[in-house]
RNA sequence: GGGCCUAUAGCUCAGUUGGUGAGAGCGCACGCCUGAUAAGCGUGAGGUCGGUAGUUCAAAUCUACCUAGGCCCA
């Protein structure tokens, strides 16, 4: 054995079982399978039993396909806040939520099924959707439980095992306790007078033959036939008498040719300016602003303005209406009711000169604003399409447009116009069309009889909007922008006619319905009869009874369906009878559904409060379930369902563009959690600003991952260092420590704080930056540095070292629990060395997540002290510069093999001086001394007067620690080590000192 | 087309009510160490604060417009 081998053994090298390689995507599984295995989420909600509860209320993912980033994203912030806020002392429940129902499953199952969907009952593709849903609830609970979200998982697993039809752990749409609260909620409406049945133009696809809700349509570029039409009108000569004697038409310009045979009026802005100019022997009246573009498309040259009016002198404001008639002569039908006979000119202040003539074509049954401006003059919608989009034989008026498909219809529409003489021009637009958001195909507005609920009926609107004021949201820009949107949004359409729903339980009277349209069941009872019918047997059971073995077989007939579903004695509230009550099949609006969540989840037992302390999605759901939830709460208890609402950002990619499938920009969170670790992506989480939209690509993971094997390797050096530490028996008190070691204890103390309070306000890239400066800075470049000397040479009992150690166990012990939230699998590695290092086993029961967060140092105030260490640190920067001078030059290697002569003012020199030889460990170099530099000093930039020079250090190296000092081998016994390691040695190996 | 939001070094973030030459960490380059070693340390180079025009003695910070991007609507 040689020499240096038997002096390196009488050094206190890191030792540790910690790994410097984490190979997390092997070792959190392993992980993870603990926290199961030691029923985690238990000990966590044990250890904060009779805390004040902390309820973060999950906004339900959609119940289909894998997860993708921005629900990674998502779920992993609640997991912060819920682990952070138990960490804080709060009983933090965490109940993870699924919608279930709607469309985009509908559609795939479709798919799957083709052509025998057709022959299906109701209930089979029911239970088809419903094994898709759940199929994907599997998927995606795995999925999020692998990026360390923790919920009641054993719980979870049990429930899943036996199919219970209700949830508890989790919560499901599709469980029957949430379609039971979700039908007594709607009876909450009914009951009300909240709910209305009413025509009205919607978004319909026809090819999904459904009414879609705004959130279900996308706008996207499409080429459409548009044109321009002229709709002769007469006896406007009444209101302008400069136009006797012509043949007058107005001109109106639509990129729907189609919706024309629904034509009931012509809309003018009552305040634009309007001209009549002559052409051709035709006068044609279109807004002032628009004629050179007009004039230009219709290829007008040379025309003579005949007159100029605003709208409101030329329409009047009275009934005596101007009839307008063009598409609307033969063979167009004119509707009946109170706007009967010939089309009209009406005023409109939506009438823009944005596009077009700024006459509007006008059908009631098939545009939003139609609708309203119809209202406004008592022109009902009126609408000759199916729900298949192909125009109804009964209504349309032309008999060759029968059965033809509305979008294949505008041709034939312009070639009639045109044939007629009634068409101006035609030509190609590429404009922005909505689709169906699933199916993709063009959507049409379209009026159908459908269920709504009113926003005034019981003062919704205003409550609502109250408790939007009532309630905190960051960023602080959300308030106005739900407010906004509650004091505008329309009546909330929630009828659907699909099958994979919740029914909305409608009973009509056949005989009173729909000429009286208040002829529906709402009696309370009926509500509450059908709540607990879905609490026993789900909401199959509006089409089906229970039959054997656990399935559900259709009703017999309508005689068996009134008896299961309608109370005896309830009956149509208008005729008070029984005997003509028939049932609509209306499903309703999935946000309906999710908006019931709060309600559904909340408020089942004292650790589960409701309201909700905080909601925390992206911003999108502004319109989506902030919105619905709002509205569902505040009809049934006027109170919002959360304190707090909290949103995050996008995700977009290293561009800050959208990431999506088909760009091939898209970044899978489990691709990432298999690749690099769930930590590496919960790190990225937590260094964004997720108010705002948040970047990812592989050069940002690299970056996350650099950065977490800094905070990694800094856990692994200050364990190393704890070998054999026993915090009860070997801490040294404060007031006996060294006083850097009093320095550290202070910067951690000030870091707790900080990090705490970034907790608190939800900053988790606060706790981030914070914490990895802390690491690389404060402990890596710094303190340990420094310290190494003092762990390594000193006698392994010594109150010097044992001085350091107590501050490294401290540093250990609570940076593990500060950063526990975020990297919450590392955290629990460090915690069970922790545990080891009491003599307790690792991996036992004892999680870090049951902890809480460090409770202040004992350390008293000392401003005085931190600024001593600020102004160290910048003496000690001169130094390195002048250090790294000499090492360029060739005349040192190692900061050892220097001594520096520091010239400086008074001071300073004073300053240095109270370190006493503590200095030269400071700087890592072998000698400091005072007094003129030479030459080649470096001149210090921060420092006035200071200039450092770098010299040879004297004396020898010492073979132990490496410094050089002109003592080494006075003991002759050791001869290669300096007399400081050579009475460790001699401790160490028992022998006396010498004389 | 409308409303709201965002834009500081390669990356992620700081920049208090406008006021000394714009900061940090990481990355990068160069070098050191080889007793944290697929680690550790040091030094250094990177920004006309998205652009333009204003207000002001003074603007990354205020105003207008433009550009790029995001969300929600139409």
């Amino acid at each position: 054995m040689s020499k240096n081998v038997e002096l390196k053994n009488t050094l206190n090298l890191p030792r540790t079982d910690f790994p410097m390689k984490a190979d997390l995507p092997r070792r959190e599984p392993e992980i993870l399978a603990w926290w199961g295995r030691s029923n985690a989420y238990h000990g966590i909600r044990g250890a904060r039993k009779g805390c004040p509860p902390f309820v973060l209320h999950d906004g339900p993912p959609y119940a289909n396909g894998n997860i993708h980033l921005g629900q990674a994203l998502n779920k992993i912030l609640k997991d912060f806040v819920v682990k952070s806020r138990s960490m804080m002392g709060k009983d933090a429940a965490y109940v993870p939520g699924w919608d279930c129902h709607g469309l985009p499953i509908e559609h795939r199952v479709d798919k799957e099924l083709g052509e025998a969907k057709a022959g299906m009952a109701p209930l089979e593709v029911r239970e088809r959707c419903r094994k898709y849903a759940e199929h994907f609830i599997a998927v995606q609970r795995e999925e999020f439980r692998r990026l360390g979200v923790l919920w009641d998982h054993r719980l979870d697993e049990e429930e899943e095992r036996k199919g219970a039809p209700s949830r508890r752990a989790i919560y499901r749409t599709i469980d029957r306790t949430y379609e039971a609260e979700i039908v007594r909620q709607l009876g909450r409406f009914f009951e009300k007078g909240g709910a209305y049945f009413g025509e009205k133009p919607v978004h319909w696809c026809t090819s999904c033959r459904t009414a879609l809700a705004e959130a279900e349509v996308e706008y996207r570029d499409r080429k459409d036939l548009s044109v321009y039409v002229r709709f002769p009108v007469r006896g406007l000569e009444q209101r302008v008498p400069a136009l006797a004697g012509r043949r007058v038409s107005v001109v109106a310009w639509t990129t729907t040719p189609w919706t024309l045979p629904a034509n009931l009026a012509v809309c003018l802005h009552p305040e634009l300016q309007y001209v009549a100019v002559e052409e051709g022997g035709e006068t044609y009246i279109v807004a002032e602003g628009l004629l050179p573009a007009v004039a230009s498309a219709l290829g007008w040259s040379g025309t003579t303005i005949a007159a100029a009016f605003r709208g409101r002198e030329l329409v009047g404001e009275g009934k005596e209406w101007i009839g307008a008639r063009a598409p609307l002569d033969r063979p167009y039908p004119a509707p009946s009711g109170p706007a009967s006979g010939p089309g009209v000119l009406i005023l409109g202040t939506h009438v823009t000169l944005d596009a077009g003539t700024g006459c509007v074509h006008t059908a009631p049954g098939h545009g939003a604003e139609d609708f309203h401006v119809g209202r406004l003059y008592g022109i009902p919608p009126f609408n000759p399409v199916g729900d298949d989009g192909r125009f109804l034989a009964e209504r349309v008026g032309a008999p060759w447009l029968a059965g033809a498909f509305v979008l294949d219809a505008n041709e034939p529409i312009v070639r009639d116009l045109e044939a007629r003489g009634l068409l101006l021009r035609r030509e190609e637009v590429a404009h922005t069309y909505p689709h169906c958001w699933r199916c993709k195909n063009p959507v049409i507005f379209r009026s159908t009889p459908q269920w709504f609920l009113s926003m005034e009926a019981s003062g919704l609107r205003e409550k609502a909007v109250a408790e939007i004021r009532r309630s905190s949201w960051l960023p602080a820009f959300g308030e106005e922008r739900i407010a906004q949107m509650v004091a505008t949004r329309p009546d909330w359409c929630i009828s659907r006619q699909r099958t994979w729903g919740v029914p909305i339980p409608l009973v009509v009277c056949g005989a009173c319905f729909p000429g009286a349209p208040d002829a529906f069941v709402r009696d309370r009872a009926f509500f509450e009869h059908l709540r607990k019918l879905f609490l026993a047997e789900g909401s199959d059971a509006w089409f089906g009874a229970p039959a054997a073995g656990g399935t559900v077989r259709p009703y017999a007939g309508r005689e068996e369906r009134l008896a299961r579903l309608v109370p005896a004695g309830v009956t149509c509230p208008r005729c008070g009878k029984r005997d003509r009550l028939e049932f609509q099949e209306h499903i309703v609006d999935v946000w309906f559904e999710s908006g019931v969540s709060h309600s559904a989840v909340l408020g089942r037992d004292a650790s589960l409060p409701w309201p909700a302390d905080l909601y925390l999605e992206g911003h999108d759901q502004y319109r989506g379930w902030f919105h619905s939830s709002l509205l569902v709460a505040v009809n049934d208890r006027e109170s919002a369902p959360y304190r707090g609402v909290l949103t995050h950002g996008f995700t977009l990619d290293g561009e800050g563009k959208k990431m999506s499938k088909s760009l091939g920009n898209a970044i899978s969170p489990i691709d990432v959690a298999e690749k690099r670790g769930a930590e590496i992506l919960r790190l990225w989480v937590s260094q964004v600003d997720f108010l705002e939209d948040m970047r990812l690509s592989d050069e940002i993971l690299d970056r996350n991952a650099e950065a977490y094997r800094k905070i990694r390797n800094t856990f692994r050096y200050l364990l190393g260092n704890l070998d054999g530490f026993d915090a009860a028996r070997d801490s040294v008190p404060y007031p006996e420590m060294e006083e850097i070691d009093r320095w550290a204890l202070h910067q951690l103390e000030a870091l707790r704080r900080r990090i705490l309070s970034a907790y608190e306000g939800h900053q988790y890239h606060v706790v981030y930056h914070a914490l990895h400066n802390f690491c690389g800075v404060t402990l890596s470049s710094f303190y340990l540095d420094v310290l190494k000397d003092r762990l390594y040479t000193a006698s392994r009992r010594s109150p010097a070292r044992r001085s350091a150690q107590t501050v490294l166990y401290r540093l250990a012990a609570d940076l593990a629990r500060l950063m526990a939230p975020v990297l919450c699998f590392t955290a629990d590695e460090v915690w069970q060395e922790i545990e080891a290092l009491h003599g307790r086993p690792k991996w036992g029961e004892a999680t870090v997540h049951a902890a809480l967060f460090p409770e202040p140092l004992a350390v008293p105030d000392d401003p005085a002290l931190l600024e001593r260490w600020d102004g160290l640190l910048r003496i000690r920067e001169v130094v390195s510069k002048a250090l790294e001078g000499a090492r360029a030059a060739k005349r040192i290697g190692g900061s050892l093999e220097a001594k520096v002569r520091i010239e400086a003012p008074e001071e300073t020199v004073a300053f240095l001086r109270t370190f006493g030889d503590e200095v030269r460990f400071l700087f890592l170099t072998s000698g400091v001394e005072f007094g003129p530099a030479g030459e080649d000093a470096l001149r210090s930039e921060a420092i006035e007067g200071m200039r450092v020079e770098v010299l040879r250090a004297d004396g020898e190296k010492c073979g132990r620690c490496w410094s050089y000092t002109t003592d080494v081998g006075r003991d002759a016994a050791l001869a290669e080590v300096c007399s400081r390691c050579a009475a460790v040695v001699r401790e160490i190996a028992g022998l006396r000192e010498p004389a």
